[in-house]
DNA sequence: CAGTGGTCTAGACCACCGG
DNA sequence: CGGTGGTCTAGACCACTGT
């Protein structure tokens, strides 16, 4: 019953451990509230090492699954919006998890002069002259969402062409395909806005309509910044999810 | 000038060491993008083993001050929104970081039959009859910056008074010092709605004017819920922020 | 190649909780 | 008291980056 670890598995054996404990409970073996074996007692069932043990459950302490109480046990943790929350998402991924089907239909697709704000987000001296700005107008279940606009200073003489992001479908994608960069980390404020007569056209929702506005800086794995977008979402049909922890 | 470690103090000796580190970073000693000394050469230093090195680190990054690269060394995150982020605060604790005088005027506090949101947000069975609900606004540099309204379903017998809300100013502190619970986690949504003509009074906004509405519920170590709370924010004075990762 | 972080072991002692 | 998680040690080998 209890699927083993494979010393030899290309996974790090707390990974695997993680995995199958992460499983269990998705699937009811182990019930909300109610504690896990002992790390002791998981020791013995998996021959691993306490360490490995306890590697596993801070992982899936961090995604939220399980919960510790010293001096009696390690316990699971009600559901309740157990989806991937404050995680960093792309659109795409973030109209999947809410169960609507992302599309998109790009509006501009263009270098142009950045502007202070940009160009501080993005971390470039005041002489930078050219960053590609891509505007995209987001669906969900065909539906306007909101309006992306995202700023990209690119290495010299590479860029992203209007094709290559209709077959990708996703910006995140294709930087990780092309460039090697992976996104890792983000800072992002929300406010409030009401919407121009164009955004509003663009939305199919009366001018001065309130707005949702998100704005993100993107961060590679050695935190350079990969990007910077603006997003306006429709007030009336997106929220906001986190998680917050101490 | 290393500052050291004492085995005998009573905080653990990877916390002590992650002071230091940190210490190091935010006086400057150590700058941004550049290497702190490696796993070895801090485990000579201070003379604690690599384990406990590298539960040091591993704070430090989740707290966004390092980052590590493979097989190239740990670096120093630039600071940027240093300032606690994504963090479960309280409003008060929440004004000091944006560095505005946090302060409040009480409503309303009384017990009510629970609206089926609350109950449900509470986790109460449909029988429950009675939540406690206090109406406050809540105020920054004596601006109103948003009207907050908190649910708690208290044991049999307990309740807060009006006296002792304005006694601690934070309900948080109570809570913890009277009832001793201690907040750990939370679930949050945002999203946009517009004033309606009470809310705009107490606001002093006018009427329709677009509000950022934060629905919050937060649950104790074990996970049992604590509070929760709805505040609506003023669209021109609140920014919300947030650090993702992946 | 030497040096870095990533994983892992087999122990040990402590602090806390419950009966 | 015995069992739990919390901290810590002194090793070991692997995977990755640079020269």
């Amino acid at each position: 019953m209890p699927e083993m670890i494979d010393p030899n598995d290309f996974l790090p054996r707390y990974y695997q451990l993680a995995n199958i404990l992460r499983e269990s409970i998705s699937n009811g073996r182990f019930e909300a509230y109610q504690p896990i074996p002992s790390e002791r007692q998981l020791e013995g069932l998996y021959s691993v090492s306490r360490t490995t043990i306890r590697q596993a459950i801070d992982l899936l302490i961090r995604q939220g699954f399980l919960y510790r109480e010293h001096g009696r046990g390690t316990f699971v943790s009600p559901q309740k919006l157990q989806k991937g929350i404050s995680e960093l998402t792309s659109f795409s991924e973030d109209m999947k998890q809410r169960g609507l089907r992302p599309g998109q239909k790009i509006l501009e697709i263009g270098y142009i002069e950045p502007s202070e704000q940009v160009r501080q987000h993005l971390e470039l001296p005041a002489t930078w002259k050219q960053v590609l700005r891509i505007e995209r107008l987001r669906l969900g279940d065909d539906v306007p969402m909101g309006l992306q606009t995202s700023y990209y200073a690119l290495p010299e003489g590479q860029t992203i062409t209007r094709e290559e992001l209709e077959e990708f479908g996703s910006v995140y994608k294709m930087l990780q395909e092309k460039f090697h960069l992976i996104p890792t980390e983000a800072d992002e404020t929300l406010e409030v806005t009401l919407a121009t007569p164009r955004e509003a056209a663009l939305l199919q929702i009366p001018s001065g309509s309130p707005l949702l506005l998100s704005e993100r800086t993107t961060y590679s794995q050695a935190r350079r910044v990969i990007e910077f977008v603006k997003i306006l979402y429709r007030g009336d049909r997106y929220r906001y999810i986190a998680k917050l922890t101490r």
